[in-house]
Formats: C-alpha cells, sequence, structure tokens
DNA sequence: TTGAAAGCGCTAACAC
DNA sequence: GTGTTAGCGCTTTCAA
C-alpha cells in the first residue's frame, strides 16, 4: 500500500508537506499541492482511515443494529440510512441480531471495537446489561422500539394510534369478536400496539375478550401462522384479526390462504406496514401504512448532525410519526350468523384452485 | 476511552504485559492475566482496532457493493452474508451503488480508506476504470454478475439456463407471441438472460420477433411497468410474458394488476425470483425460484477462506447454481383467437372490484 | 515471567 | 513554504 511517505520521496518532499498538500492546507504553494496530488493518483495513493483514526479524526463509520435485513421494513430503513450518509461521506456497517440480545451484545462489542462514530439500533426487548454499557460510551439513537436503559433519542411511529386506528375501522363495520396477532409487551412496540388495540376496543364500549390477543415474536414468520391458527380453531373464533408486525402479518396471511379462508366473507383482516405483495393478497390487503422512510431519514439527518457539531447537551429528542390506514377489500362487515350454505359452496369451489 | 496503558498503570504492569495477557500469551502466568482481565472488564475495556489494524494486524470488515437493499433478492444475499460473517467475526459494511459507477467508485474508495479486509459486490453494467484498479488490490469476490475487468472469482446463477426454463415451460403451453423484459445486454446477467430466451425460443423452431424483447434498467419496477405497457399496446400484442429480474417482474405485475389484464386467460406471465408476494398475485404467479440463499453462503465461505488463509495463487474460481420453475396459476396454454364475448365479459366483472 | 523500546501512517505543534 | 519531531494504541522484537 501506497504511503504518504512513498509520495514524499519520490517527490523528494517531507512526510508534513505530502500531508498538508494533500489536505489542501493554505501554506502549501499550489504548485506542489499540484505535484503531490498528481503523483499520488498516479501511484493509486489512498489514505489510511486507521493511522487518521489514531490522530484523533473521528471514524466516519455508522453501525445500523436491527433485527432482520430481509424484514422490508428494516431494509427500507437501511435504504434510507445508507444514501443519506453517503451524501455525507459517511459509511454504515451492517448488524443483524434476529432479537437475540447476545448477537446484539457480540455486534455492539465489535463496533465499539471499530471505534464508529455512532449506532442507530433497533434494540432487543431486553438488551444485555454490556449492551448499554457500551452504547452509553457511544452516541446513538434508537429506531422504531425504545428501551428506557438506553439514550433518550428516539425516532419511532405513534404504535398506539395505528392500532387503535385499525382496529377502531374493524369496529366501525361492526365487529366486536377481533382478534389481535401481536409482538410480546416488554417490547414497547408490543405494548403500545396492544395498548392502541385495546383502547378501540374500550371506547366501543367492549370488553376484551380472552384469548383474543395472541403476542409472540414479533420478527417471526411462523409464529403469525401459529397465532392464526389458534385464533381460527377457537371454540368461538373472531370475525376480524388485526396484525401488529410485518412478519406476524406475512404469517396470519399465509395461514388463511393455506386454510382457504374467505376474505372479507368468512373473516376481516387489517395487516400491519405495506409489503409490495399486500395489495395482490386475496381481496387487497387493507392495512396500516408506517412512514417509515421519512422517520428513516429524520433519524439520519440527526445522527449526522449529532456528530459533526459538538452536543452541547444530549437532551432528549423524540420524534413520532403517524401512519395512515390504506383500505382495500379484506375488510367488510361480519357475516350474519346463518349463513346460506349454498353460497358459500360456491365461493369455496371459485376460490379453491 | 481506556487502553492498555490505562489498565497496565492500575495493576502497576508494563503495557505489553497487559497486551499480552490479554492476547492470553503463554508467557504470562495464570494469575497475571486474571487481574488484567478482571480490570479490563472492570473498567469497560475495549480493544483499538484502528491501532492494532496498523501493526498489521488485517481488517475484519468486508464491504458489500450491490445496487439496492429493497430488493429482497439483495436483502436475502445481505442476510446471508451478515451471518456468515458474524459466525466468523467479520462485520458488513453496506454500500448501495443503485447501479451508478460513480456511487459505485465513491463506495470503493472508502472502502479502500477503511482497508477493508475484502469486497463482496455485485459490479454495475461499466465500473469506472478506478474502481477496477481499486479493487485489483483487494480481495475481492463478484456475485451474480460477472464484469470481466474484474477477478475471476464469482459466484452467480445459471442466468441462461434460468430464462431458457422459462421461456420453455410457456412453448409448452403452445405459446408463440411471448414477450421478454429484461435487463440491458451490457450486463452480463442481461445477456445471458436475453440468450437463454432466444435459444428456448430457436429451439422451439421459432424465430424472435421484432420488438418483443424490452431490455432496461433491470432495477427499475418503473420500467417493468413501462415495459409491459409497450408491449400489450402493440398491434399484435404477445400471449405470454417472461421477465429477467425482480423489479422488473413487480413492475410488469402492476401494471397487468392495474388494466385489470386476466392472466393466465389473456396472458400469461412467468416471473423472475420468488419475492413473498408471488403466490398471492392472481393466480399466483409461476416463476424462477433461484437459490440465492445458498449462493450467498457459498461465496461467504469462500471469501473468509481466502482471506484466513494466504493464497497460493488467485485461481480464477466459479460457482454456478442453478434454480427452479415453481409452477403456479399465471400460465396456461394461450386463448383461442376468437373468444366467446360473453365469457369475457363476465369474467372481467368478477376481477374488477 | 516481565519490561523497554521501536514502529505502523498520519497529523500537528514547533521550528526555520 | 517547508522540515523536524512527537505521539495516537497497539504488537513485537530484544533484553533482562
Amino acid at each position: 500500500m501506497i504511503t504518504t511517505r512513498d509520495i514524499a520521496e519520490r517527490l523528494d518532499l517531507s512526510v508534513s508537506t505530502v500531508g498538508r498538500a494533500l489536505a489542501d492546507d493554505p501554506r502549501i504553494s499550489e504548485e506542489t499541492k499540484l505535484r503531490v496530488r498528481e503523483a499520488a493518483a498516479e501511484m493509486g495513493y489512498v489514505a489510511n482511515r486507521a493511522a487518521r483514526m489514531m490522530r484523533g479524526v473521528a471514524s466516519n463509520v455508522v453501525g445500523l443494529v436491527i433485527p432482520d435485513i430481509r424484514n422490508s421494513f428494516y431494509s427500507t430503513i437501511a435504504h434510507e440510512l445508507s444514501g443519506n450518509m453517503e451524501a455525507r461521506d459517511h459509511q454504515l456497517i451492517l448488524s443483524e441480531t434476529d432479537d437475540d440480545p447476545v448477537r446484539e451484545l457480540r455486534h455492539l462489542r465489535e463496533l465499539s471495537a471499530s471505534r464508529v462514530a455512532g449506532v442507530i439500533i433497533v434494540p432487543t426487548a431486553r438488551p444485555h446489561h454490556d449492551s448499554v454499557r457500551l452504547l452509553a460510551a457511544l452516541p446513538h439513537v434508537q429506531l422504531l422500539r425504545r428501551h428506557p436503559a438506553l439514550g433518550a433519542q428516539w425516532f419511532g411511529i405513534d404504535d398506539f394510534q395505528v392500532l387503535q386506528r385499525s382496529t377502531a375501522h374493524l369496529l366501525a363495520h361492526g365487529h366486536s369478536r377481533i382478534g389481535y396477532v401481536g409482538g410480546p409487551s416488554e417490547l414497547r412496540t408490543g405494548a403500545e400496539r396492544l395498548r392502541g388495540f385495546r383502547s378501540a376496543l374500550e371506547q366501543a364500549g367492549l370488553r376484551e375478550e380472552d384469548g383474543l390477543a395472541v403476542l409472540g415474536k414479533p420478527s417471526s414468520v411462523a409464529h403469525g401462522r401459529r397465532a392464526a391458527r389458534r385464533l381460527l380453531d377457537d371454540a368461538a373464533p373472531p370475525t376480524a384479526l388485526v396484525t401488529g408486525s410485518v412478519p406476524l402479518t406475512l404469517g396470519v396471511l399465509e395461514e388463511l390462504t393455506s386454510r382457504g379462508v374467505r376474505t372479507p366473507e368468512e373473516l376481516s383482516v387489517v395487516g400491519f406496514g405495506d409489503e409490495p405483495g399486500f395489495s395482490w393478497w386475496g381481496p387487497g390487503l387493507t392495512t396500516a401504512r408506517l412512514p417509515v422512510t421519512e422517520m428513516a431519514t429524520d433519524c439520519a439527518l440527526w445522527l449526522l448532525h449529532r456528530l459533526t457539531t459538538k452536543p452541547h447537551r444530549d437532551t432528549a429528542y423524540t420524534s413520532v410519526s403517524t401512519g395512515s390506514l390504506i383500505v382495500r377489500g379484506s375488510t367488510a362487515p361480519p357475516a350474519r350468523s346463518g349463513r346460506l350454505p349454498g353460497e358459500r359452496a360456491a365461493q369455496r369451489t371459485r376460490r379453491s384452485r
């Protein structure tokens, strides 16, 4: 690898002159700068950032710690962040946790050892104590989820409101037995979404019935399937379903498709997020659209600002975005209890190929 | 930040002893090691990798250069690579090019400055000369696409065979006017897929008809829509369509949906890749499944091997995976030219809600 | 079993 | 306008 020293020797200059020329220092003559730049380009010189960091210059790397990049929710975020980072000459390290605190810790150790400039994290439900400690020494922002032990900087969506609205939409159609498939309440997002679901029921004068809220790992498609199965196999199954995460929604939809459940005739469904295929599912999935791109951009800009200007004081910062409900074909009033058997059979045949 | 020197001072040892204790050097007594490790943990010491790199230890960072992480094709790859890297204590830097050689170069410069251990790249169609130069100095592997100016290491799929099979499937159904929407032939993948398409036609004794192959930016959903529009608006539209990239497929499907084209009655479609929603589209999309996860894993393991063992010689390495065709409902024999108007009207109504 | 010291590539304070 | 020199945190001889 070519170093400033190589250039210096070739041009019979000192390393410091070369360094200064490369840094466009006003004290260096234009002619020298030109010679240095030419030699550097010709020799294929690439500055060694490790060496620069040792001199105290901050790293230009930011760590992105998320559950799973395959979740389009997170890949959208990663894309948005990546673009903003690149525009400001920063790089993004991708770290996946799969919601495992041990993997989370391992990644934070690595990021810490790399002396990253900052971290953007969607924390696991219960981060390891060492993770908390490591993050305390790093500029960081929480995204979507929010853990009290971590810093006060957070960008997220109004989870409560999103689920309240989704549920209210079903209630407006006249449903009274509504099932909910969501994340665990130890996760702030999980708790808030569940609270939104319940709040909507309460406002409609309904009590939540036992067993109609099934909670579990939010990043698991398989759990979504299991949850749907459990709800539908109940003695008194719900007439409508709301979901509280993208993978859970995928799981629920898979299960409904494989069972041949007719939507919205037999069951209404409101999804979470707006994946590419959601509009194609059955009669089109009514779902909560979340403003992820805006949120990610805001988050990136905030962190970059935080990194470039010396923080006066780490004041709490919170930004909440609200989503909107996209109404498609998967929601309708509940079927009358006594259905015409003929009608049902006809419909079944049409759908099963 | 805590350094080995801080630990040394606290324990009244020398930096070298501390360093050796941390590195588990056999010359250090167990007792000293224990004391050092305890102090390190307590003080929250995290090794400075930049300093270590300056001593010649290789970086543990690998650059992943891809067009767009939102493409589930690439996010799957990123996930797979990330997992394998983590298992071997490596980190992944995410760099998106959006198929722009300038962005590609910018990223490679950054990666080079960071002295990454290696690079995994899905190159743009025409990489900048400097990109080629930078990559020449780095261990790297090409993924999916393959540019002759870059190294001989490549992991990809048999693009030719994939499209040949997809097209053959349509031919077997009796189609003779088949449209193709794919990437540009300056891209190796684009050229190979087009070749596969043409080869299938030839084997069936057909000549490719003018204008039935529409090529364009492979990562553009919008181009997929435009291409579909152009093909369907033709005076003699095709009776079937094959696509040659995930985003193009998404675009084509969108266009077909918004036009209310009946599939497979009016038009048969074979997609590319197997996105989550493809099975939900219309009657279920017949599509080419590609073994991306296996390919990504192989690629990661190969690169890690290459990084850890000193390369005897950079022998050419090529691994080609073949996919399989998933047959769902979107393909059928072409409609007879004289259709019953009544039948058609009925179908239309049913589908447009 | 441990310590002293050199040096990786760069920047910056201090010469001249 | 340019050179000399010290030092960032670590690894690694070379000594003891």
